[in-house]
RNA sequence: GGUCGCGUGGCCGAGUGGUUAGGCAGAGGUCUGCAAAACCUUGUACAGCAGUUCGAAUCUGCUCGCGACCUCCA
């Protein structure tokens, strides 16, 4: 594909992307809700999104990229009387609230960095927009699609439905759902269980809680996405992202919520990354075998054999494309690690080789570059450019090995285009290995020692020289011997 | 129960009506004093059954198995 499609979760197809303002786009993602530990699943969430903000600037396009931070508005459940979830915790805790929040945030923004997700354009809090969240809660209700009752303001899912229909994101029909709920404490105060609250009455004893036209209270849980989006992208944009578990009712509620408050919906295209599993089940809060970032990057959980680098966690996600379900485990992410170090060798290499000025054989830089691109604009299958990254490693092997050739003008655009798909696209970052000490004792240490091995070496004295490399073997440093002499890497231990 | 999706070789994971995905692991080889690294070659595949077709793993139907959403979740 020569153009940039993307796979419509509306539409259920991949469909060309057309941005409404020619190069500038507009893109939502529904961010985390700092509450607790940020794991895989907000991993796999961000980097997906983060590959088509990288994208997209890849390709042109001035991208405003907002991403929302819930430190507000998401009830427990409906028989919790609409206990706000960072207040239960705080009491839990005897923290503020404010408190909890900043904390997972802080953690939440140094995990996604380590992943090397670039930060968003902005980033809103919705504990930071409840005035235009109560405006929006205005505007439904002065077009008829809400109603209030002691205090809480419900969205009337039925009487929207008469003019916009409803359930089209998630594929639900209006009457399975009315046949399908039950009668729960706590949802007396809605005229129908398929019903959504705006804004709801706080107990006096609940934290959180703001003053409105209706109550003290707090707002509903879609409510905060509508009220950043509209404000910062406008009440039309282009992309709106987030995990597939939100499809319903998070984003059904969304388009509602525009439609009820401006007559039309919010954006032209909805992306939604699948889930991560764990032995085949999803990953999730109310499952408890979820897996912190934390936990992953230091190897403690009993689940994980060894800890694993955030740039091997990022690459594993990216061999799987961002709409299938992934499924977690120790082999796959060693065969990961594994798979990226070969891959940063290659581009190490590439980077220090002088190119020299024969005739390509063997390779095609335009129809690798095309296949590249195609990759990428087949809804982001970022599977298939890692495929041909490792074809283009492969073939930077031979280069250097004199097996292949390439004119000096190609060889730097290739050299040029494979770093700009590794670190610019995709976001490779290369496992480090500690060769780089910037320690002079160290390094002439190793000096040293190599040489001393070489001597042994140039003797005959192999007893010698392998007592050497031995030992430096139990010490975690690799000696590779080749013709241009002998090199070292230094191993991150690994719990 | 309602809606939707999936089932690919030892493992992970793309894709497709007829032509090698890729990674990891395995086997053989080149290189090396021996290793390591790197490279080359290579086996194993599309859940089952039936149908459409010149041809299906790819389309259709059924069966089996698994999962997701319908409740907070990325």
């Amino acid at each position: 594909m020569t153009e940039l499609h993307l796979f419509n979760s509306k539409t259920r197809q991949k469909e060309k992307f057309q941005p409404l303002v020619p190069s500038r786009v507009g893109m939502y993602v529904c961010g985390p809700t700092v509450y607790g530990e940020p794991h895989l699943g907000h991993a796999r969430s961000t980097v997906s999104f983060d590959i088509v903000f990288r994208y997209l600037q890849y390709c042109g396009y001035k991208v405003r990229y907002v991403r929302n931070i819930t430190d507000v508005g998401h009830l427990e459940n409906d028989a919790d009387e609409g206990e706000d979830k960072i207040a239960k915790k705080a009491r839990l805790e005897a923290l503020e609230p404010m408190e909890i929040v900043q904390q997972y945030t802080i953690e939440y923004h140094n995990r996604m960095r380590e992943l090397n997700s670039l930060p968003p354009s902005i980033e809103p809090t919705a504990s930071g927009h409840i005035i235009e969240q109560i405006n929006i809660v205005k505007k439904i209700l002065a077009n008829g699609y809400a109603y209030e009752k002691n205090g809480s303001v419900y969205f009337d899912v039925l009487k929207y439905a008469k003019d916009f229909p409803y359930g089209e994101l998630s594929g639900k029909k209006l009457e399975d759902m009315l046949e399908g709920t039950r009668d729960l404490d706590g949802q007396t105060e809605k005229n129908n269980n398929v019903d959504f609250a705006l804004w709801k009455k706080a107990k006096p004893e609940h934290i959180m809680q703001w003053e409105s036209p209706w109550s003290k209270g707090f707002p509903g849980w879609h409510l905060e996405c509508t009220a950043m989006s509209t404000k910062y992208l406008g009440d039309r944009f282009d992309l709106h992202c987030g995990g597939m578990d939100l499809q319903f009712p998070h984003h059904e509620a969304e388009i509602a919520q525009n439609n009820g408050s401006c007559g039309h919906e919010p954006c032209n295209y909805w992306m939604h990354n699948n889930m991560l599993t764990i032995n085949g089940q999803k990953m999730g809060k109310s499952l408890g075998n979820f897996i912190t970032l934390r936990q992953l990057f230091s190897g403690d959980h009993e689940l994980l054999q060894q800890a694993y680098h955030p740039g091997t966690v990022r690459f594993f996600m990216l061999q799987a494309h961002y709409r299938s379900t992934l499924d977690f485990s120790n082999e796959a992410l060693q065969a990961a690690e594994k798979g990226l170090n070969r891959l940063m060798k290659a581009v190490e290499l590439l980077s220090k080789m002088k190119p020299e000025n024969e005739n390509s054989r063997d390779f095609n830089f335009a129809d690798f570059k095309s296949r590249c691109t195609s990759a990428m604009n087949d809804d982001f299958n970022t599977p298939i450019l890692i495929s041909q990254l490792f074809e283009g490693a492969k073939f930077i092997q031979n280069l250097n090995s004199g097996k292949a050739g390439m004119e000096k003008e190609e060889f730097e655009n290739f050299k040029n285009f494979f770093e700009e798909m590794t670190f610019d696209v995709l976001g490779l970052i290369p496992i480090q290995n500690n060769t780089d000490t910037n320690d002079e004792t160290v390094e002439g240490l190793m000096e040293l020692i190599i040489n001393l091995r070489l001597r042994a070496k140039q003797s005959k004295d192999f007893d010698t020289a392998d007592a050497i490399r031995n030992q430096l073997t139990r010490m975690g440093i690799e000696i590779r011997d080749s013709k241009e002499g002998t090199t070292w890497d230094k191993n991150i231990p690994q719990q």
